[in-house]
DNA sequence: TATACACCCTCACGTTACGTGAGGGTCAAG
DNA sequence: CTTGACCCTCACGTAACGTGAGGGTGTATA
């Protein structure tokens, strides 16, 4: 039993202009009535929907919506786990945005003070939520959806403390990255230097290391421009540098 | 101490440019540097900014947020409260999401079945959510914040059988308007009745009933092409049953 | 003194995800 | 036949920024 836009709109309170958009980009795309040319929407057509409809709730764009679902790792299990683990990750957010504002109460009352910092605490995306923002779609493409959650879902389970490390190790990596740049040389001992405290920062990250993985995504980066940006635009040293280092491990 | 403008973007991690939109639009305005023009950001301002933010978190758009903080009855206390309680619904509702998302998750296994409807529980704005989103602004600037935030506490306490019912008088208001406008005359025992509905309807939202205010409020539907349009351009005859209606009171 | 760097300024084009008509077609009921 | 319900495509507009382009001030260093 098929449904007409409108009945679908009504429905799941999408309006009938979103549901031709999602259409048009590929998302939900129903089959056609044969005279009118009107849209009829079935169960499967739902259910897409509906995983949809998650993964806007968690502010995933729809770029990187289609992506995930056209992944040919792609389940509609796997993404309701992974979207559950998301809005588990989410209720945290906002209790620690309820504790912020809370003690913003308190403030008022003269009760407690805040340090400037802790004002915005909860206000703030997750790393996670910035990476998907920045990157999510490329590295869905490159990587598949599988990977991606499995590191997504360490990340999220990171604590203040351990985040605070992969900062400062990103920090000090970016520096001994420009110093070793400046020879030239890819296979010196700060190039190594280098090449190996990404691999440890990748640690952070990914459930297994996998020296593969590691040389396609230091290729990545220097075919991404805003990798390379964010590498001060020396992702083709870093990428020769790590290379140079697997190649010594299996030397 | 203040802050320059990559200091606040630092410390709240709202971007420079979010920064400078939101001076421009009037919403945290820091004092200029006399030499510079850079913007220095109070204490003060941190806290406005703040406040922005969790409204922002709770999905008002910026001319809302604006009129909430411009209205002469403002008062940052009240604003915490009132944002609590939605964060609190907010809350609520992500509850219901990961209801609705773990029961799909039981459905794929073949342990429960789901009706089209229940597949999207929890994916829907609430009733509020759609005001706001509608007429927040206007409303606001009319009737001051005070008493749109207990119209709006009210309506997030309802539960799903009085949303029904307050729906189902909307649904059969709306038909008797249409057939009362029909005769032309705003003292018919019709038009009386419509207006007596009208009286009724907003009992399910007001803390309590004021009879200015009711008078004042359809004035502002025949104002408002978007009130109009929800009574189906009818909105001068309502008034002018309303209006009849309460002169009849005080005679 | 000149240069480089850090940080800030204004201006303006572009993006995403729709909202809102304009103009038009099909089908069923009166 | 007319009207109303529902759907279609097309296209301009909106909100909230992101992303440069082009430029100025102050400080540290060679």
């Amino acid at each position: 039993m098929d449904y007409t836009i409108g009945e679908v709109a009504q429905l799941s309170s999408v309006s009938e202009r979103t549901l031709r958009y999602y259409d048009e980009l590929g998302l939900v795309c129903p089959k056609r009535d044969r005279q009118q040319l009107y849209r009829l929407y079935s169960k499967e057509d739902l259910k897409r929907l509906q995983t949809v409809l998650f993964y806007r709730e968690l502010d995933f764009d729809l770029a990187t919506i289609k992506a995930i679902m056209e992944d040919s790792g792609f389940s509609i299990v796997q993404a309701l786990e992974d979207q559950r683990q998301r809005l588990l990750a989410k209720r945290s957010r906002l209790d620690n945005l309820l504790h912020t504002l809370e003690t913003t109460i308190a403030e008022q009352r003269g009760e407690t003070t805040m340090t400037d910092k802790e004002r915005f605490e909860g206000l703030k995306k997750s790393l996670v939520e910035e990476n998907e923002k920045k990157f999510g779609k490329e590295i869905r493409t490159r990587y598949g959806e599988e990977t991606v959650a499995k590191s997504n879902a360490q990340m999220m389970g990171m604590d203040e403390k351990t985040f605070n490390e992969m900062q400062e190790l990103s920090t000090l990596l970016l520096e001994k990255l420009v110093e070793a740049e400046k020879s030239g040389d890819c296979r010196s001992p700060l190039a190594r230097q280098v090449a190996m405290m990404h691999k440890q920062w990748l640690a952070y990250t990914w459930p297994s290391y996998n020296a593969e993985a590691h040389a396609n995504l230091v290729r990545m980066y220097v075919d991404d421009e805003r990798f390379n940006a964010f590498y001060l635009g020396k992702a083709a040293f870093l990428r020769d540098a790590v290379l140079a280092l697997l190649d010594e491990r299996q030397a």
